[in-house]
RNA sequence: GGGCGAUUAGCUCAGCGGUAGAGCGCCUGCCUUACAAGCAGGAUGUCCCUGGUUCGAACCCUGGAUCGCCCA
């Protein structure tokens, strides 16, 4: 084995190992409790970013944790067709190649995106399987494939079936980059610095009783002037009150329209006048229903003013307003512009400002479906780790509005809606009657019997939203709507949803609310929230700020184990966001590299077990086996206890979900307790190689058994952390067969017998001492080989057994020429006053050697430690003092305090009496 | 306007009622045959401010500040 591991070619080979084998293809019939999750499906765009890194190792991490432990586990990957994100990119081709969608034609266009779909979706998937995913290669799904097509047919019409879908004519809004409807989720708000123009409207019926000429009106978006039907003012608004009923004159198109009240009108804002334009502006809508106001739509579907426009036709919305601005100024009707900092919706797609715009689109009417979902959580159906947001989930279902399904788009499922064009002389209007079925044929015979023989049909243009899909994944992944099938039976309801905070709404309510009214149960029991991953600057990574970190680089850098173990130990409890250090000019992060370092550690501890375990084969094959502890010694016993330990902790935190802690725990059983202190133990028994001594190759064989059981089960334990490391160690310790694999292997047992706190408790006095020791070592610069005497001395009768019991070990550790344990009791010669020394609690530690070194240092430092020890005692006895301490306080707490006040002050004594030897 | 989160060592973050922790960075000394991607030792905090509850508050409660997010 070289000395330092490299990640790359270990990992490609148990990648291809894991798939060639069929290691994570489970089969239904296998024993064991099921579970299951699928993945969240990336988009066919583009490639892989950092986001998907995070959700990977959470996911993996879970699930081959959940196979450890005996599961029968099925994680079933897929990808997902991303609507208007694919057709933004081929347009965007296409327009650079000169070729319009309209020449292309329907057919044509769909063969160019499904051949971007096998490219780009073959690199997400071949990113996917670098970083170690343990997922289903053979039950890939993608949202277009027929099956999971046919689920959203079958689900469309049983929606409508149940009067769930529904088709209307309704203010949308309207992308004008894409040329589609975008749901309510789609839309952002964006804080942006505008203006307020005051302008005034003439009164039609010329100046009234007061003499009021006009009123006037504040608006942000004067250009939708042209398609006002009324000025709004609030009924108890005394300034406007009396000419309620009224008329004023539209300027440049001339329309008279009314002057309405109306308790929406806010009269703290701009004049307390609203301009009333129901087609542009949701506000105005709904005041426009109240009122039954006409809707006039004076632009297109490209933001282009239309012929209702009058003299602004075919300028662009944003010409419109300054030609509009400008020709009210000229006809002296403009009053003020005041500037305004105001939200306004964006497109998050097509990133522009959306079009408020009535148009005829397909809904899905939410509220019985989400009332579902809202009785299902009260059960704690899903429950939601961190919690805290299932009340963000709960918040959304309770106050939510109907879902706008259709896009005006190519790439997607296709309505199955066919219009009886026949009754509207071959044209679609909104009073064509439609027919919802599954299949055109289905559509055509529904027709016949309705309309006669001679109808003929056009099936709906529009495709559905991608979420409309996405909603039916965990079942329609698992064969719904045929679930007679041995998956569905076996896996169905998945058991956990992984995914990041950002899409409660878009995914995980809509898969909830789908999954209600088709499978009547809810699609996963937990669902686990995560964070997003942040930039070194705190960003959200995104492609548009081009701050995004590339995981395969630093998988190329680092190792996709030292990624993942460094995304997952970041994460805390909380399910907040990591932040991610990255260098851009040197591509590196310095908290991937401690995970790489680690990585290397474990490589060298093996790789220590291997070298020593030479002329020991036989204990590789017989690891598992139990130990009997009468053959222990007190090193191996410690290590066992804390090895148990750490194995009780490590699943209880990955059940929890406590992804972080468990890792961290891992990390630091692995390096300090096991490398730092274990290993370094035993090297003492290692080094004995004399054949002739049956009970010293006796002991080197114990501690080598016990080496190797802790790096096996340390291995496994670390398994769904750093899959591919820890598969290639175990394979190194074990000798197991090519086609065995740490992967498929079983939890280690933890066996509580070994648990053992008043051993663990010794040995960190131990270890306390023999940091004494170099400490005093270390200030009097000594060289390591230099091996001087150690002589400790304590009154504390538990301390000095410890110490007694490992003082082979602590003369190996502190390369000591002997040691001597004494009590203060004990007579030692006199030199000793002036030799190194120092003080820890109870205990006094003594090198014994003269003229090494200036004792100054020394002083000062007993000198601080007896400050502290007095800063204590102060402190603690104080608290002692107060009677409502001892009368409130439990009983534990004061008798610590007392203990530790009875040390603190042997402390002090002791310190005072060296520095009294010393001077 | 409503809600959620964050504020702890130079940096990134744990801890959430009983004397402040980790990793990275920093300082000192070591190439000690597992590992210099390492070993040993060391230094480093008004736990954002403010009152209050409590025997005791980084932790619970008031109020406030700053930053970030979500919904309207």
């Amino acid at each position: 084995m070289p000395k330092t591991y490299d990640p790359v070619g270990t990992e490609n080979r148990w990648q291809r190992a894991w798939d060639q084998s069929g290691a994570f293809h489970p089969d239904p019939r296998s024993p064991g409790e099921s579970f299951s999750v699928v993945i969240p499906p990336p988009n066919v765009t583009g490639k892989l970013h950092m986001g998907h890194a995070f959700n990977t190792a959470l996911i993996d991490t879970i699930v081959r944790f959940q196979r450890l432990q005996g599961k029968n586990v099925l994680c079933l990957p897929g990808t997902d067709h991303a609507s208007i994100a694919v057709q933004t990119i081929l347009e965007k081709q296409l327009k650079s190649e000169n070729i319009s969608l309209e020449e292309l034609g329907r057919e044509a266009f769909l063969e160019k995106a499904w051949a971007w779909k096998d490219e780009s979706g073959g690199r997400i998937v071949d990113q996917l399987r670098r970083l170690g995913y343990s997922v289903d290669w053979k039950r890939e799904r993608f949202t277009l494939d027929d099956q999971l097509s046919k689920a959203v047919t079958e689900a469309f019409v049983r929606l409508h079936q149940q009067g769930l879908i529904y088709r209307g004519e309704y203010l949308v809004n309207w992308c004008p980059a894409s040329c589609s409807a975008v749901s309510d989720l789609e839309v952002e708000m964006k804080e942006v610095d505008g203006s307020l123009w005051h302008f005034r409207y003439p009164l039609a019926a010329g100046p009234s009783a007061d003499g009021t000429t006009h009123l006037e009106v504040a608006t942000t978006r004067p250009e939708t002037l042209l398609g006002d039907v009324a000025v709004a003012v609030n009924p108890i608004d005394q300034r406007y009150i009396h000419l309620v009923g009224q008329k004023i004159t539209l300027p440049f198109v001339g329309r008279e329209i009314p002057i309405i009240a109306d308790d929406h009108v806010d009269p703290e804002f701009g004049t307390g006048c609203v301009k009333v334009t129901p087609a542009h502006d949701p506000n105005d809508f709904a005041i426009g229903q109240r009122h039954s106001l006409p809707q006039i739509t004076v632009m297109d579907k490209h933001g282009k003013m239309n012929s209702l426009a009058g003299p602004f036709k075919g300028l662009d919305r944003y010409d419109a307003r300054e030609a509009v601005v400008k020709a009210l100024k000229e006809q002296e009707l403009l009053v003020k512009v005041e500037s305004h900092r105001h939200s306004i919706p964006y497109s998050q797609r097509g990133k522009v400002p959306v079009e408020p715009l009535l148009s005829t689109q397909w809904f899905v009417r939410m509220e019985p479906m989400a009332s579902r979902c809202r009785s299902h959580l009260v059960k704690g159906e899903p429950h939601f780790f961190p919690n805290r947001w299932s009340k963000v989930y709960l918040d959304w279902l309770t106050d939510i509005r109907d879902w706008c399904i259709s896009r005006q788009l190519w790439w997607g499922h296709r309505i199955p809606a066919w219009f009886v064009v026949s009754e509207t002389e071959g044209k679609v209007t909104n009073n064509t009657p439609y027919l919802v079925a599954h299949t055109e044929k289905e559509a055509l015979q529904q027709a016949k019997e309705k309309y006669g023989d001679s109808v003929y049909l056009e099936q709906d243009q529009d495709v559905l939203d991608t979420w409309f899909s996405s909603g039916l994944w965990p079942f329609s992944t698992l064969g719904w709507p045929d679930i007679e099938n041995p998956d569905f039976d076996r896996w169905y309801p998945t058991s956990t949803l992984i995914t990041g905070f950002d899409i409660i709404f878009f995914w995980v309510a809509r898969m909830t609310m789908m999954a209600g009214a088709f499978t009547g149960k809810m699609p996963f029991s937990d669902v686990y929230i995560h964070g997003l991953v942040r930039d070194e600057q705190n960003r959200k990574m995104s492609k548009s700020a081009g701050n995004g970190i590339d995981p395969i680089v630093l998988i190329d850098r680092y190792g996709t184990d030292a990624l993942r173990f460094a995304l997952v130990r970041e994460v805390a409890g909380a399910g907040q966001d990591i932040r991610l250090d990255y260098d851009r000019d040197k591509h590196t992060s310095a908290t991937v590299e401690a995970s790489r370092n680690f990585a290397n550690k474990l490589w060298n501890a093996t790789r220590f077990v291997l070298m020593n375990i030479q002329g020991f084969e036989e204990i590789k094959s017989d690891i598992s086996n139990k130990i009997d502890p009468s053959d222990l010694e007190l090193s191996d016993k410690w290590i066992l206890s804390r090895l148990t330990r750490v194995n009780q902790e490590s699943v209880s935190k990955y059940k929890d979900y406590a992804l972080g802690e468990a890792a961290k725990g891992l990390y630091e059983f692995a390096w300090n307790d096991f490398c730092d202190w274990y290993l370094e133990l035993i090297k003492r028994r290692l080094q004995q190689n004399d054949t002739s001594s049956v009970s010293k190759i006796t002991d080197k064989k114990i501690a080598l058994q016990v080496l190797a059981k802790v790096m096996h089960d340390l291995l496994i334990m670390l398994h769904p952390l750093m899959p591919h490391l820890t598969e290639e160690l175990w394979h190194g310790l074990t000798g197991a067969s090519e086609k065995q694999f740490l992967a498929l292997e079983s939890w280690p047992d933890s066996d509580i017998a070994f648990l053992d706190d008043s051993l663990e408790s010794s040995f960190a006095e131990v270890f306390d001492a023999i940091r004494v020791v170099r400490n005093l070592r270390a200030v009097a610069g000594l060289k390591p080989s230099q091996a001087v005497p150690v002589r400790f001395i304590t009154a504390n009768q538990s301390i000095s057994n410890a110490l007694q019991n490992s003082r082979f070990d602590i003369q190996s550790l502190t390369r000591a020429s002997s040691i001597e344990i004494l009590n203060p009791t004990d007579v030692y010669e006199e030199k000793d006053f002036k030799s190194l020394a120092a003080v820890t609690g109870q205990l006094e530690v003594i090198l014994p050697i003269e003229g090494l070194v200036d004792l100054t240092d020394l002083c000062s430092r007993l000198e601080k430690d007896l400050v502290k020890a007095e800063q204590e005692i102060k402190t603690l006895s104080s608290r002692l003092a107060n009677p409502n301490f001892s009368k409130k306080a439990p009983p534990k707490v004061v008798s610590e305090c007392q203990r530790k006040l009875s040390e603190a002050t042997i402390q002090a004594d002791l310190s005072r009496k060296r520095l009294i030897d010393l001077s």
